[in-house]
DNA sequence: TTGCGATCCATTTTT
DNA sequence: TGGATCGCAA
């Protein structure tokens, strides 16, 4: 990737390398060389003796802890030691002391779960569809979120549901209300938390939970553990959260802590992240310092111009305004204006084209970035069908894919039979076997002590031979996870291709890629852990490039340290930043939209490419006190042209936040064109409206009385009775009116 | 009880 | 868009 070696380190980024207190956070700008510093930080005390074992390295995802590894490496090749450097995530890191010191932790036979299987865990404890005294639906979902962040965030119960289950408002009748329904949520998670006990499950935070609670209890393991390294490396240190935090202080006093991150760039609240904890860290970590890295070596002053600018709308102070090292190009990034997302999607696969074709660029100096996944989509449709070779990171790959999990399932029961979601899951696969006979068989098999027991109690129940043979084939298959996978698919491949029909052909290339991730783990309850903490293992790219050679497809989440040449944002739209959820939620998660926005824009080194779809085609808007103000506003006939519709465009305005890319009316400098109002299409069709005759092209109009399914359908199937189209003559409505507004 | 077809519905972000 | 859920027939 970044081929130079030998490194020329400024002025700020030797002071930080040469630092020779107790702990240090590095306040680092985005494309300042953050990962350069800590590979350097590395280096430097390599070279200065500390051998590298003693070095832990720490990052936020696992390939970005991996990538500093090698980098390391490839800079100190000629130092012993420097293969035992480990590069971990918190998570992954936690997983091995709880693996290597079982005893103290008291933690053998364990199943690490994801999100899929805690959902069905919660489905099972509560019911798919439960709703409280006010009718609200508290869902598995709900239920994992509120329990996730309030051990994340160490907060109480009451201001999880608060934050997650009522969207971070905090009027006395919201506080009234979660004291009513307190009790169930409470109930729930006990529940949950005896099940995972009783099945020897531990989630996610489990795994962060033990260790920073049991080194907080047992000075001594606490004493024990932390003497393993002498120095820690942290990068990305603005996505830790208080849970994290604690588990860290366990470190301060036998570890030298050297952090690096950028408060602008925080983006992981939901997960209880706090962007502010940044600014006092000095009062949290004691004996620490701060030192600032301000010049930017990646981008053109134009990119940095428009991101310094963004952070200069917010009524925050994030006191960054950056500098770019190689000064201006004379190209300004661009904005470009779109009817619709296939629009979008062909103009940027166009651009990449042309990108190689004209400009001399590879496929890999392209970078497309969305907030959501599915944003990026028919960017992926648009590469299928004009052959560009393209990678998607973020989101859920290899690991999470159905016919996967199928297959797993059955390596989990023989690697812990109390395994009970595996067990529903691999009988169910059968034919004939359905929730009620998988459920009548668990009762019968888990309590069984040896997996010579179960297929002893299988057999006496008269089923399908392949039931049992699966498993009884990889029983002592237990410390060769890749060969049990081989050994499972020969049995399972006849029911699963029958399963997935046509879908099986790529399906089942999946299984090779998963025998050879299985090959570096020595147990299957590794691999298990493993792949739960890894779900994302290379997503198969349906067009492999040559050489690693394709376009990127990324989350702005997933894209935390990468960069590209040419970088395309999709859909910085009316409602795209901020999102609708995050407006209803209140200014910070608003602003960690903001940043969202920042990320995507700082990854850009020469061309930034901004894409907006002013006319979206489909309705979202908040679910809130702002829906009336949405729905009434001035609305004007454009045209017929969709078989007995009409569509209809309406201006939606609100105070204080223009809802496109944050710009401030009354800007008027080079970017103005990020100003626009906020237009909304609708279809109705004509049949669903009352006086149609008065409806003429070009004319004003307001609707009332438009029904919630009218405004969530609206390209598609309407289906209302009272859709009321007025000519409109007096004023326009006003915000204080939205109360007036029925809405149930 | 299972399994299929039809319909509804919601849709951030990740370890 | 597809995933989850519902209703119905075998």
């Amino acid at each position: 990737m970044k081929g130079n070696i030998s490194i020329q380190l400024n002025e700020e980024q030797l002071d930080a390398v040469e630092f020779k207190g107790k702990h240090l956070l590095v306040l680092a700008g985005a494309g300042t060389g953050k990962t350069q510093t800590i590979i350097s930080r590395a280096k430097y005390l390599i070279d200065h003796g500390v051998t590298p074992s003693r070095i832990l390295i720490l990052s936020f995802t696992r390939k970005s802890a991996q990538e500093i590894v090698e980098r390391i490496k490839a800079m100190s090749f000629n130092k012993s030691g420097v293969s035992n450097l480990v590069g971990r995530t918190f998570h992954s890191w936690c997983m091995d002391i709880i693996k290597n010191n079982p005893d103290i932790f008291q933690q053998h036979n364990y199943t690490v779960i994801d999100r899929e299987d805690q959902e069905g865990a919660f489905k099972f404890i509560s019911g798919k569809n439960y709703k409280d005294d006010d009718n609200r639906r508290i869902t598995p979902q709900l239920l994992i979120d509120v329990y996730s962040y309030s051990i994340n965030t160490k907060c109480s119960l009451t201001e999880s549901i608060r934050v997650k289950a009522y969207d971070n408002q905090n009027s006395k009748e919201v506080y009234e209300t979660i004291e009513k329904n307190k009790d169930f949520y409470a109930d729930m998670i006990k529940k949950y938390l005896l099940y995972k006990k009783e099945r020897n499950y531990i989630d996610y935070d489990d795994i962060l939970n033990i260790v920073a609670k049991g080194l907080k209890k047992n000075k001594e393991a606490q004493k024990f553990i932390a003497s393993k390294q002498d120095y820690i490396l942290i990068d990305e240190m603005q996505d830790t959260n208080p849970l994290q935090y604690e588990l860290l202080s366990s470190f301060y006093e036998y570890c030298s802590l050297f952090c690096v991150g950028d408060d602008a760039q925080s983006i992981y609240g939901f997960r209880g992240a706090d962007f502010k904890t940044m600014h006092n860290f000095v009062n949290i970590v004691p004996d620490s310092e701060v030192k600032k890295l301000t010049l930017n070596y990646r981008s053109t002053q134009e990119i940095l111009n428009l991101s310094n600018w963004l952070l200069n709308q917010s009524p925050l102070k994030y006191g960054k305004d950056l500098k770019a090292y190689r000064g201006v190009s004379g190209f300004l990034p661009q904005i470009i204006n779109v009817d619709n997302d296939w629009i979008e999607a062909n103009d940027i696969t166009d651009k990449i084209l042309s990108s190689i074709a004209e400009k001399g660029f590879n496929y890999n100096d392209n970078m497309v970035l969305s907030r959501t996944l599915w944003g990026l989509r028919k960017v992926e449709a648009c590469c299928l069908e004009k052959k560009i070779p393209y990678t998607v990171f973020g989101g859920s790959g290899l690991m999470k894919s159905k016919h996967v999990r199928d297959l797993v399932s059955a390596l989990r029961i023989v690697s812990n039979i109390q395994d009970e979601l595996a067990w529903m899951r691999y009988l169910m696969l059968w034919k004939g076997v359905g929730e009620v006979t998988a459920a009548r068989i668990v009762e019968k098999v888990i309590f069984s002590q040896s997996m010579n027991e179960v297929l002893d109690i299988l057999s006496g129940l008269n089923l399908q031979l392949e039931i049992s043979t699966t498993l009884k084939n990889i029983t002592d298959l237990q410390s060769y996870p890749s060969k049990s996978i081989h050994e499972a698919y020969k049995t399972m491949e006849k029911r699963l291709s029958e399963i997935y029909k046509d879908e099986w052909e790529w399906r089942k290339q999946d299984f090779d890629i998963l025998q050879e991730v299985a090959l570096s783990t020595s147990s299957i309850t590794e691999f298990v852990a493993e792949y739960v903490l890894d779900p994302k293992l290379e997503t198969t790219n349906k067009i492999a490039g040559k050489d690693d050679d394709d376009v990127t497809l990324t989350t702005i989440h997933s894209a935390k340290g990468l960069e590209a040449k040419i970088c395309y944002v999709v859909n910085v739209s009316p409602y795209g930043y901020p999102t609708p959820r995050a407006i209803l939620n209140g200014s910070d998660s608003i602003e960690e939209e903001r940043r969202c926005l920042y990320v995507a824009f700082t990854r850009a080194k020469d061309e930034l490419y901004i894409y907006r779809n002013i006319y979206s085609n489909h309705v979202e808007q908040p679910q809130s006190k702002y829906t009336g103000a949405i729905v009434i506003g001035s609305i004007f006939v454009e045209k017929d042209n969709h078989e007995n519709q009409i569509l209809i465009t309406y201006i939606q305005e609100k105070e204080g936040y223009d809802y496109i890319g944050f710009r401030p009316f009354n800007y008027d400098g080079p970017y103005g064109d990020l100003l626009e109002f906020s237009f909304r299409k609708l279809y109705i069709p004509l049949s669903e409206i009352n006086n149609k005759e008065n409806i003429q092209q070009d004319d004003y109009y307001f609707l009332n009385n438009v029904p919630e399914n009218l405004i969530q359908n609206s390209y598609k199937n309407m289906s209302s009775k009272d859709i009321n189209a007025v000519k409109y003559s007096g004023d326009q409505i006003k915000n204080d009116d939205i109360d007036e507004f029925d809405f149930n």
